[in-house]
DNA sequence: GTTGCACCTG
DNA sequence: CAGGTGCAAC
């Protein structure tokens, strides 16, 4: 364990001696057994209550004293001395070591928490918690002879207090609940304590992920440039700082929360001395002061005098507590910070020692231009172009998805270590997909994408793409698109003709929708063989339920569709050819839409398309009828449908916005004989008939025409 | 059971 | 324009 902390500490870079020393401190007072740790207390003690203690261990020894007036030399406010952790660790194996040994060994900073000492003294508020600490209330602790009687009481306070640490552990907002179990007298807290209240409520509210993403950066960093150690130590240590910091306001609040128990299930402790002490803004206004005339000589008288102080009252009074409780209490206690306490201890050394390992998923979709191939005949994908120039989309949806990634995969259990290195390990294939869809976007890749491409990304070029490829040659989206990899860029220049909606493609393509955060499609660590091949033969349901689950499924199925799917293009050519055909076979638009996989999906949704094409129109020609009846048209044949009537520019403006595309005479025709239709079954009052309609469906079917050839070479827009 | 269609709804 | 539903034909 020695060997093992010494490692850790050797890491640590000489010029951060500051952090070193905590480390040191911490480490040595709070991760060594109890066993050992008592060990180390006692020369630890040895060494606070004299200068020239023995030199039992050098590293302590040495560590320490500078450590102690670093933590003096702290402002008050920050409380982030990693005195905190020892002290109350301490403090639980000195009365262990009281109950068997029956004597005490008390260390400096404990002593420090005398009620006797001069109030100057107290330049710690932590200190002062510690003093009202009712373990160290030795005066006012039960006599052993009124165990039987408090038993009950005393295990009622520790049900307490346990509840207190699983709800602080639990919960970042735990300080809220605990506010409500204030007592008035908190009320009274120095402004400097409510400050580190807020301090702690941020910390802790600080997501899990993002404290990973952090260490992963400077993890990353590191991975990438192994020379820039010291720069990556430094980043490290300070990041371990913080996180040592924050677990000892953790700690310091879950001292409080002890004292706060313990105080008002015994009122006659706010009576006392060191509750006042502890409470009292006089006198923390003078430990405030206290603080800034503070010195190292000063300081080191003052231990002096504290564990004399200590150690005399604590031989008056006895110890505290009755036993069995004190057992109970202790065990509880030890068992929930050290669980924290490991944790923390884990993450660190983890970081550590899995510096330059990889790189975290979310570096590499951070740096990844990602596309986003949205499905075709999605409108709405087209309203919104953003370019790649444009920052990452801010969708707070998406952003709480990655959130829960995040904190759903590196919450695990930290020394879970194997679990997470294949977790990232698996990862990689999720990128080159993208990747290999945005070449033509013209920006610089990081090596690591090149090298995935490579790895990862080839095969699916050659199986997949060029199948597509090979069976629709230059007219295909795919052979067109200009997202494709190099490979296929090359065998697919812009010199060829490009197919009738290359355009639309391209513009959808670079302004692929990038409503999903990178971060995101990272979602879920399933294999590219799984997503990419075979070929998706999933109904749209299912695969657009998956995509609503999984990103990374919704990019692959993104990708899919655009070379089997439908694209605006596709709906407006489909618009087009409903001036030739109202019903169109399924044999008629597989070979009007030669660039175009049908599938089950996508023919349904032609069909639908034209489905709804009819719609308009009949309900347009069902309203011209009625309105001619209404104004009094008598004759059929006084109804007509030139492209100057009202009738044909609704239509008109319905399949041909643009009007870049002349109308077919045969389509007036053909709308005229069906606004015939329609007056005649409403004059003859067909149209009380439910299924009146279906008559008129059925002369209009046969009025289909040849859909011109030009429709089936895309190019030809 | 699948497919195509109309109808309704949002 | 898409989703859902019901119907009819195969």
């Amino acid at each position: 364990m020695h060997h093992f902390l010494s490692t850790v500490l050797s890491i640590l870079q000489p010029k951060d001696e500051k952090i070193k020393k905590q480390y040191t401190h911490v480490i040595y007072d709070v991760f060594i057994p109890p066993k050992v740790s008592m060990n180390l207390s006692l020369s630890d003690q040895n060494m606070h209550s004299s200068n020239e203690g023995c030199l039992e261990d050098d590293k302590h020894n040495v560590m320490l004293p500078c450590f102690r007036r670093n933590l003096y030399e702290e402002p008050l406010a920050s409380y982030s001395n990693g005195s905190i952790i020892s002290q109350l660790l301490r403090k639980t194996i000195q009365n262990k070591r009281a109950l068997e040994e029956s004597h005490f060994y008390l260390s400096g900073s404990t002593g420090a928490e005398s009620s006797q000492e001069d109030q100057c003294s107290v330049s710690s508020k932590d200190s002062t918690v510690e003093a009202s600490s009712p373990i160290g209330q030795a005066s006012t602790g039960p006599s052993p002879e009124g165990d039987s009687s408090i038993s009950d009481h005393l295990q009622a306070k520790r049900a307490r207090v346990e509840n207190i640490i699983r709800v602080m552990a639990g919960s970042p907002n735990s300080r809220q609940h605990g506010e409500s179990e204030r007592s008035d007298t908190d009320l009274r807290d120095t402004r400097e304590a409510r400050e580190a209240y807020r301090e702690n409520k941020r910390k802790q509210r600080l997501p899990q992920h993002q404290e990973h993403s952090n260490a992963a950066q400077s993890n990353r960093k590191a991975g990438n440039s192994s020379r820039d150690s010291c720069c990556t130590k430094d980043e490290e240590c300070y990041k371990l700082k913080e996180q040592l910091q924050s677990m000892q306001r953790l700690l310091r609040q879950l001292q409080e929360k002890f004292l706060q128990v313990y105080n008002q299930e015994d009122p006659d402790y706010d009576n006392q001395d060191k509750t006042e002490a502890y409470f009292d803004p006089d006198i923390l206004g003078k430990s405030s002061e206290t603080r800034y005339i503070s010195n190292e000589d000063y300081f080191e008288d003052k231990d002096i005098r504290i564990d004399n102080e200590y150690r005399d009252q604590m031989k008056v009074v006895g110890f505290p507590i009755n036993r069995r409780d004190n057992q109970n209490l202790q065990d509880a206690l030890k068992q929930e910070l050290s669980k924290a306490v490991n944790d923390c201890v884990d993450r660190v050394f983890k970081k550590i020692s899995s510096t330059g390992l990889d790189r975290s998923p979310q570096q590499r979709m951070c740096s990844t231009p990602e596309l986003q191939i949205s499905r075709g005949g999605n409108r709405k994908s087209q309203q919104h172009t953003p370019t790649f120039d444009q920052p990452q989309s801010e969708d707070p949806a998406v952003k709480t998805r990655s959130s829960e990634y995040y904190e759903g995969s590196e919450n695990q259990n930290p020394t879970d270590q194997t679990e997470a290195l294949s977790l990232v390990i698996r990862k990689p294939p999720a990128v080159p997909l993208m990747t290999s869809l945005t070449p033509t976007v013209k920006r610089p890749y990081p090596v690591h994408q090149a090298a995935f491409q490579l790895n990862y990304s080839t095969p699916l070029h050659e199986s997949h793409i060029l199948e597509h490829l090979l069976k629709y040659g230059g007219h295909s989206n795919l052979g067109a698109l200009p997202c494709m990899p190099t490979p296929i860029d090359q065998a697919s220049p812009d010199s060829v003709d490009l197919p009738w909606d290359t355009l639309a493609m391209r513009s959808k393509v670079t302004s692929a929708h990038l409503s999903h955060h990178p971060r995101s499609s990272s979602l879920g660590a399933v294999t590219v063989d799984n997503l990419c091949l075979p070929h998706v033969k999933i109904e749209c349901g299912e695969l657009q339920s998956m995509a609503e689950r999984n990103p990374y499924i919704s990019l692959n199925i993104s990708f899919h569709l655009k070379i089997e799917g439908l694209t605006p293009s596709h709906l407006k050519k489909a618009k087009l050819m409903f001036f030739y055909t109202r019903y169109p076979s399924s044999n008629v638009l597989k070979t009007f839409f030669p660039d175009v996989k049908f599938n089950r999906c996508i023919t349904s949704q032609l069909i639908k398309w034209f489905s709804n094409f009819r719609e308009f129109y009949y309900i347009q020609m069902e309203k011209s009828a009625r309105q001619a009846i209404v104004d009094g048209i008598s004759d059929v044949k006084d109804m007509t449908v030139s492209r100057d009537s009202e009738l044909f520019r609704a239509l008109n403006m319905h399949y041909n916005k643009a009007n870049d595309f002349h109308v077919p005479d045969r389509f007036l025709e053909v709308a005229e004989i069906t606004l015939h239709e329609f007056y005649n079954a409403i004059s003859a009052g067909k149209d009380s008939d439910p299924s009146w309609k279906k008559a008129i469906y059925k002369v209009i079917c046969k009025l289909d025409n040849d859909v011109p050839e030009e429709f089936k070479t895309s190019s030809c827009f």
